[in-house]
DNA sequence: GCAAAAGTGTTGTAGCTACACCCATGG
DNA sequence: CCATGGGTGTAGCTACAACACTTTTGC
């Protein structure tokens, strides 16, 4: 399930839809590592991936982006649907999603928490370093974990991720990613070890270089990362019209 | 919106989910042409795409399945889940879901079909030939249209058949189509056809059949198609196991 | 025999892999 | 001056598009 953004839904002016959450797999990257924003629950030391509810007259998009600007500060978010998780046993286990949520039984909202949950799951891309995490007040921890560092999530939610994750590779072979990720200017060095992260393996610095180039989405600048070890590599920034066009189009695959 | 397959709601022991249903695209391939599976309303005339509500103990592809199982007469369609429908004015026109499905506004139903829906669409692929299309209580027609000859439909229903389509291509790219589409034994012209046809261009007659073989996912038979003007053509079959693989691991594209 | 479709062969090219090689920089 | 990473060049391979050519069948 999910962690809601305001816990008193029945004061609100604006009321939830019943049965539908969505839940995002934020990824960020740092040092030479994918990271995914997770939170601590509080009462239960669980941990979940940042979550939410749909209010009554928005969007699933709109909720999703509106969730994850409380989460992490940043509005206008890269955001992209990837699947829906319904199995009927996924917020039905011990303990439940009251349980977890709730500070007891007696708790006026507990039985709504309680209600089965069809889940819309989303992948977020953000630039790592722009990201102020913020716990809600069912979680006492916001952080960014390395992917490899995960541990069991709550419920489906390592499902989810893995879902996600597959579905960001699947899209990186025929789509350009690394404008949500990386900062405005990068290396190419930088960009590569993106890709390696994400696909898993070691690619050929030469010929990765040339690929991309072939590519035409990025713009070398005249400058290079100063105060760097060995021969200062030159930097490069994404040509946002080429590269949405890239986005709109794919990059092979013609028939 | 959907047709729901039962309307008797309250008096079923099992209850639809509020505000989550499912839309269906079912694509079917026939005389060098591509057709959508469609439903006529009794009331309004107006076309839509078969759809339905998911059970309180269901998941949604199990809902998926059980509807088209009553619309075509087919159980275990290849189906996949391509988006969620959620924009708030989605179900929120005029003339009203309910006033297009209910015989009158006084109807005890008819508030039920009011309410917020948001939708999970799905595409499936079917053998034509094997569909015994059904309507259902509030419609008079279902039936194959052409996809070139599909007009106006309900609500947004257009927009999640256009949707589904590009889906369709993009699959089509990476990933191999046919086996749910064609009959059992098939000449490499019809399949030939039916990429055609999905792409919406010409592809060269001897170039597809070899990298269609280069795939690996056919058989050859040791039968030529009779009775067919000109040189009778080789018939092939789908091998199940190597097109499985395919599915899962994609075609081309590898980095 | 001839038109039309099936089936196979060939050639040029683009894009990729796998390297070799040189360059720039910090220590 | 040397270790390390940046940048460019190139040979060989593969995949594929664009064809020519041959084979088979119905009329």
């Amino acid at each position: 399930m999910t962690s809601p953004v305001e816990m008193d839904i029945k004061k609100e002016s604006r009321n939830y839809l019943d049965h539908i959450s969505l839940d995002c797999v934020v990824f960020g990257f740092h040092s030479n590592q994918l990271k995914v924003l997770v939170l601590h629950m509080k009462k239960t030391g669980e941990w979940v991936l940042p979550g939410g509810f749909v209010y009554e007259d928005e969007s699933i998009e709109v909720a999703a982006n509106r969730v994850l600007k409380v989460r992490t500060g940043l509005d206008q978010i890269f955001l992209r649907q990837f699947n829906v998780f319904s199995d009927p046993q996924r917020s039905n286990r011990n303990p439940t999603v009251a349980d977890l949520l709730m500070s007891g039984q007696d708790h006026p909202e507990a039985s709504w928490f309680n209600q089965r949950f069809i889940s819309v799951g989303f992948y977020a891309l953000v630039e790592y370093s722009q990201v102020q995490p913020q716990p809600d007040e069912l979680s006492d921890i916001c952080e960014w974990v390395n992917l490899d560092k995960i541990g069991k999530l709550m419920m489906d939610h390592n499902a989810i991720l893995n879902k996600a994750l597959e579905t960001l590779r699947l899209q990186l072979t025929f789509q350009p990613i690394g404008y949500n990720l990386l900062p405005e200017k990068f290396t190419m060095s930088e960009l590569r070890k993106l890709y390696e992260t994400i696909f898993g393996k070691e690619l050929d610095r030469r010929n990765f270089q040339r690929k991309m180039l072939a590519y035409d989405i990025l713009s070398r600048l005249d400058e290079v990362r100063q105060g760097v070890a060995h021969k200062s590599p030159g930097l490069y920034k994404f040509n946002l019209e080429s590269y949405q066009k890239a986005l709109d189009e794919g990059l092979n695959g013609k028939w």
